[in-house]
DNA sequence: ACCTGTGGCTGATCAC
DNA sequence: GTGATCAGCCAC
């Protein structure tokens, strides 16, 4: 295909096939300016490995010895050069006048152009599961009951640690001999980095069982890390294993639900049941027990999923590893922005051109957002701008200052070019088979990343972020939404609700969408598109972000945080969506009994725990809440409370609590318990306390229903 | 050490 | 009680 020829986008080395590229200066001294390169012959049978060596550089804003003067005045205009990366080290610290890439396998990727997987399958890529079968009720490191193996070709094997089969040392020699024939380059699993992976390394070392897992055969290596993903600060180790990447399917799921905001949990049966690749309950039946898994059956179910999810979720990283000049497992972990920053850098360094400085970061404003009408609203239409931004970017050529290769809407151009491409070829192919899936995957890779670019403008890290770019595009999205507004008004037609780049109305009379369509698009700027994409039976338009909507077969659609955040409780969720489905329906009546029905399964205790508890993610480790709570420069939370006693939370987990006590009004952090310490035998959640929660929120919603609910005040 | 952005709603806590 | 503030979650 054509464009994997784009220089800018695929790097310059068409070096096909390599699957890995690691350092060696992490591991001996006298090779600290070489990197062992892993690539699959031809045949796909063999892992050869080379060693190549590259200079390490930085760029500097001041002349020295051995620096390059680059072309263009931008800030960092000298490209410094060494033998080894220790001499390096020696002279980098000084952030004003140096900026060093610090991977030094990106640093190498970047200056030769190579990237990995060139002319590779995703069918060619030796991926490997592993899942752990471990006692039910275990908080520490207890010994294994087994571990289950299987691999991309759907091979697998079941690791069973007995007394006869030789024992928890055996299954490990075992898994090491495993993975060592079978050479996989990609080692996966489900919540690996917070979970197996520090397990086994414990358990290994209690056996003086090295993990001999890196094509060296040296064991993982980890170091404590965070990763942001939208407003989440997630602590974990970064492990590696030299000559293999590792893919985390929690992290995968946590990144896939940012766009989607639909999964109900993180945990593998949620995420497998989310995809249609389950049919068990993903949730735990049996109060307060903590999933657990029993048999052979369910843990070879569980890599099985695994495999599954890694399916759905990992190509569209593969991918980008063949863009962009970082390893399969950075490329995950790093955002957007960042990736196409080293995009940026990459291209730079290749025609030799000076750099600029990080900006000095500027707030500016964004999308518009508005509501004009709110209540139950019948036959509601929706209109939006396909791709606003990036269409914006282009038409009114609103591109970073300091681009001075101008490479910004060029790289832009060609990303939305070769989209079309990749979807007009994912049509001519059926959507099961291998080009269709890659070409599907291929113009989803396009499309992130078309959308990244005005993230960039805005991204304070970026070398070429301009704040005032930035705030160009999101004023002219502003005034197109305001127009389209204005169109629509202008027809007779009701504006309920708009946001950023979309609009919900009541159409007039008689309306065409299709005249609609047209008529508004030749009202606008030529390159902004409108489409009229849906119609909806009724909407509940409550406030601004927060909507409901019927379709015209059934289906209801939530969404804003006060509608469908997961941090509502289950009765709460389960009740409110119940009740905007009979308001939409106009089932008056039935929304009128329905909280005296939820009313009754609280007073009675009839609900399992898991109906009531809430979920929190800390956002910050314990240790860093107390310290806030100590300079006072936080409040208590229940959650946190919970974890510093327990003592086995970071950052970015989960923890489940309920409320306890009699009175409805009382200090969450004081009353509130774990619910793996829940009793169902002994119950003691405060009915009051919940009884309150729900009448609050039927009170809420009790304008948008003509009877009044229920009977029962709150005085 | 790591990091795409802004806008908006809600519940919990706490100072007043 | 009330308003301010923070944390968490979500829309785009």
């Amino acid at each position: 295909m054509e464009f994997i020829g784009s220089k800018k986008l695929f790097g310059i080395d068409p070096e096909p096939r390599i699957v890995a590229v690691e350092w060696e200066g992490s591991k001996s001294q006298s090779a600290r300016n070489s990197v062992r390169i892993f690539s699959r012959t031809p045949d796909n049978g063999l892992t050869l490995v080379r060693e190549e060596t590259w200079q390490p550089f930085f760029w500097s804003a001041t002349p020295q010895e051995g620096a390059v003067p680059l072309q263009g005045n931008l800030a960092l205009g000298y490209l410094v050069r060494f033998e080894s990366w220790e001499e390096l080290e020696k002279v980098r610290r000084n952030p004003a006048k140096n900026f060093v890439l610090s991977d030094p396998v990106q640093q190498y990727l970047t200056v030769s152009g190579k990237t990995l997987f060139k002319e590779m399958d995703w069918s060619a890529l030796r991926r490997l599961q592993l899942a752990l079968l471990r006692p039910s009720v275990s908080s520490d490191f207890s010994p294994l009951l087994g571990i289950a193996v299987s691999d991309h070709t759907g091979w697998e094997k079941f690791l069973e640690i007995s007394e006869s089969s030789g024992g928890e040392r055996a299954a490990l020699e075992a898994l090491n001999q495993i993975i060592m024939d079978r050479d996989p380059d990609v080692l996966e699993g489900h919540n690996l980095l917070k979970f197996d992976l520090p397990y086994l390394l414990a358990r290994a070392r209690k056996l003086k069982c090295p993990l001999m897992w890196g094509r060296d055969g040296s064991s993982p290596r980890s170091r404590s890390s965070r990763i942001q993903i939208a407003e989440k600060t997630i602590q974990l180790s970064r492990f590696s294993v030299y000559g293999r990447h590792i893919l985390d399917t929690w992290i995968l799921a946590q990144f896939y639900d940012v766009g989607s905001r639909d999964l109900e949990g993180f945990d593998l049966k949620s995420v497998a049941v989310h995809f249609g690749i389950s049919w068990e309950n993903p949730l735990p039946t049996q109060s307060g027990a903590t999933h657990s898994k029993l048999n052979t059956c369910d843990i070879l179910e569980d890599v099985r999923q695994i495999r599954a999810i890694s399916d759905l979720l990992s190509r569209s990283y593969f991918i980008q590893s063949q863009i962009f000049p970082l390893t399969l497992q950075e490329v995950v972990l790093r955002g957007n922005a960042t990736r196409i920053d080293a995009l940026f850098l990459r291209e730079y360094l290749r025609c030799q051109h000076s750099i600029p400085q990080f900006p000095e970061p500027e707030p500016f404003e964004g999308g518009y957002t508005d509501v004009f009408v709110t209540g139950i609203l019948k036959d509601v239409w929706h209109c939006d701008v396909a791709s606003l931004y990036p269409s914006v970017i282009l038409k009114f050529n609103l591109t970073p200052a300091l681009d001075q290769l101008k490479i910004f809407s060029g790289l832009l151009k060609e990303l939305r070019t070769f989209r079309l491409e990749a979807k007009a070829l994912a049509h001519q192919h059926s959507a099961y088979s291998a080009p269709g899936h890659y070409y599907n995957a291929l113009q989803g890779v396009f499309k992130i990343l078309i959308n990244s670019f005005y993230g960039y403008l805005g991204f304070s890290q970026g070398h070429f972020a301009d704040f005032q770019a930035a705030a160009a595009v999101t004023a002219r999205g502003r005034d197109i939404l305001r127009s389209m507004m204005e169109w629509l008004h202008e027809q007779g037609a009701r504006v309920i609700e708009m946001d950023t780049d979309g609009i919900y109305f009541q159409p007039p009379p008689g309306a065409s969408s299709e005249k609609m369509e047209a008529d508004l698009c030749a009202k606008l700027p030529e390159g902004i598109n409108v489409e009229f994409d849906h119609r909806y039976q009724a909407m509940l338009s409550y406030k601004a972000k927060n909507y409901a909507l019927l379709e015209s077969d059934g289906r209801l659609i939530l969404k804003g945080a006060a509608l469908k955040s997961r941090g509502m409780e289950r009765y709460l969720r389960i009740y409110l969506t119940e009740l905007i489905r009979f308001l939409l329906e106009e089932k008056t009546k039935e929304a009128a009994v329905l909280r005296d029905t939820f009313s009754e399964k609280i007073v009675r205790r009839e609900w399992p725990i898991e109906m009531l508890m809430k979920t929190d993610t800390l956002q910050d480790s314990p240790t860093s809440y107390q310290k806030k709570i100590n300079l006072s420069s936080r409040n208590r939370s229940a959650a946190f409370e919970l974890a510093l006693k327990s003592g086995i939370y970071q950052a970015g987990d989960q923890i489940s609590y309920y409320i306890t006590g009699t009175k409805k009004n009382v200090i969450a952090y004081q009353v509130a318990k774990s619910v793996s310490s829940w009793n169902s035998e002994q119950r003691d959640e405060n009915i009051a306390y919940y009884l309150k929660k729900l009448d609050d929120l039927a009170h809420k919603f009790a304008p948008f229903l003509n009877l009044q609910i229920g009977s029962k005040m709150q005085s």
